[in-house]
DNA sequence: TATATTTGGGAAATCGTTTTCCCATTTCAT
DNA sequence: ATGAAATGGGAAAACGATTTCCCAAATATA
């Protein structure tokens, strides 16, 4: 592995002299310039990561941090920020924290000691003591989805929660359903804690009646939706509409559906969040409302790589997209009953 | 930042031992071992990884080179090597090649450069010459999906995808179809070649002729499947079935098929590979044989914890995995002609 | 011409570990 | 009691870059 000091040892110069051509930094005369980049060019040298990174005390790699790597609407974030950061030569961590606060924690750690020049992540637990030590090492960390709900040091790409789960409701409400029901993750993470107070405002403003039987909160899980759903419909209480909270629970909940004999939209309407269909195939279609998740990616790369180009920026940002709502067959009708 | 010398100069001890303790090696005390472990619980002490590795040459990460991190199938092979990785101390980094071979090549320099513990790739390209650079590094590489077809010196988890091709093949002409369009990606890539090739030799031991018109070549993406299908169709050429080398193309080709007002399977039917459908409401159901994305990875990132544990280690292992063939709607029934 | 300034390049410290010797002490065997 | 072997620990050299001075020569200024 050819390395720097055999670079200079060629050229009768110091490795001081060629790093500098290599960072673009220091003086260097045009001509020694040229003849270190014909050099390296030839030897095809490339710099050790691990030592530049260690003595920058930062090294060019992003960690990501999701819940779930195999949700397609996390694989879409991530594909986002792998763009940005490629198009910066820099390379991305992806951590599947399996919405295990404990691992979520370690690869906290872990990624805190490969210092890495900044993370994108979906919290599970919002480790607010270890952002802290982020802080402390001056690592941007950029939130999405789930939001920590503590003190204001860090950047956020998010949407609306509960505005988006108000208009989502709205839309059931409009079909003419009046009992809904409604299935959500844990409640310490924000996206589930916002979904479920925008639900619950738009029922109220509405005058209708949430039934407390009719809302379960479990994990974001495809397992979830289907047992709670079917335990639901096993014990005879069967809801007009079910919202979902997030698309894999509301795959789960479909499961059980159909498995009852049941048909959507006719006999339940369904929506929820984040149903993005790369494959364009899913039945029923399902009406959701879609954080833009490539968009996000991209974004929280973004703002990762402003910082890195500029130390000193210590605003955060806070940025609010918009979602998308699009309206499907899975909810659209009037109530059976 | 609590550091190693932090720790020795509060026990008054050196670094030297205190790194001992840490790695187990060298000889220390019972008594001051656990002085040591006590000093580094306390203290929250977590060793830079950075410096630990150039140290070692090598780093407790593993890298992932995948062509589509969007596509279920590599997303469950990933979540397979990320729990190995998980469970030995390591982490993953992730890289998207986006099938293109310069990007490939590009994310092999840097994982190199990185001193990654090991690889597990799906190759676009079949880099020989980088592949040697691990070699030499002494990196072991583990390849899924595409492999090379240069050289041994590599290890190798696959299925028999000539056979796997055929027998999906036989399927179809079991249905009585007898006319079967073929859609694949870059022959150059061996799941590609091998498919294809086991499709003609199961369509002439059967004595069926393959319409050259009807094979295609091109991207392992949706938008090829879609084209692809849809200029056959405009052009009057119906297969009575396809055989698509990958999901994505056939998830194009449906919707071709789809918005010409065809019906799967009664007027096309159609199979491909890897349809790993994770939220169990894709419609139609498609009939498939399947790598078994999950233990692909975790057997991967067994291998190179395997050399890891012993650096000597100087086999390569060809795991031929079975793959699952699920024949569901979309191959069944008569054909319509 | 004498002095000040700029320019190009190098020596050496540094980043935070691991690892190799090496040297005292202890312990053991005879 | 004496030499040999084992034990516990430390000093210092890596690992491969970046970066901070610092110095000589070249150029500019007066």
């Amino acid at each position: 592995m050819v390395q720097l000091k055999d670079i200079a040892k060629k050229l009768n110069l110091s490795v001081a002299t060629v790093s500098k051509v290599i960072n673009g930094k220091g003086r260097v005369s045009e001509a020694t310039r040229d003849r270190v980049l014909k050099a390296i060019a030839e030897s095809g040298y490339k710099p050790n990561e691990l030592a530049r990174s260690l003595r920058r005390q930062s090294s060019n790699t992003l960690g990501v941090i999701v819940p779930d790597l195999t949700n397609n609407f996390y694989a879409n974030v991530i594909k986002g920020v792998e763009k940005i950061a490629w198009q910066n030569g820099y390379s991305v961590i992806v951590c599947n924290s399996d919405e295990n606060i404990e691992k979520e924690k370690a690869y906290l750690d872990l990624l805190l000691q490969n210092k890495i020049a900044g993370l994108v992540m979906a919290t599970v637990a919002g480790h607010t003591s270890m952002i802290r030590s982020y802080r402390e090492a001056n690592i941007p960390v950029v939130f999405f989805d789930n939001v920590p709900h503590s003190d204001e040091n860090f950047d956020v790409v998010t949407i609306d929660n509960i505005r988006a789960s108000y208009e989502l409701t709205r839309h059931l409400i409009d079909q003419g359903t009046r009992e809904i029901a409604f299935i959500t993750g844990p409640l310490n993470q924000s996206t589930s804690y916002d979904r479920l107070t925008g639900f619950r405002r738009c029922m109220e403003d509405h005058g209708l009646q949430v039934k407390d039987k009719l809302v379960a909160v479990d994990e974001f899980k495809l397992e979830s939706g289907y047992r709670i759903m079917r335990k639901w419909l096993a014990d005879g209480e069967r809801p007009e509409a079910l919202f979902a909270a997030n698309n894999f629970i509301l795959y789960g909940a479909i499961r059980a559906i159909t498995e009852a004999g049941l048909t959507i939209p006719d006999d339940i309407k369904v929506v929820c969040f984040d149903a993005l269909d790369d494959t364009g195939l899913i039945r029923p279609e399902i009406t959701t409302v879609m954080q833009p998740a490539y968009d996000i990616g991209v974004i929280a790369g973004e703002i990762i790589m402003r910082k890195e180009a500029n130390k000193e920026l210590k605003v955060f940002e806070k940025i609010v997209l918009e979602p998308k709502m699009y309206i499907r067959a899975s909810s659209l009708g009037k109530p059976a009953r």
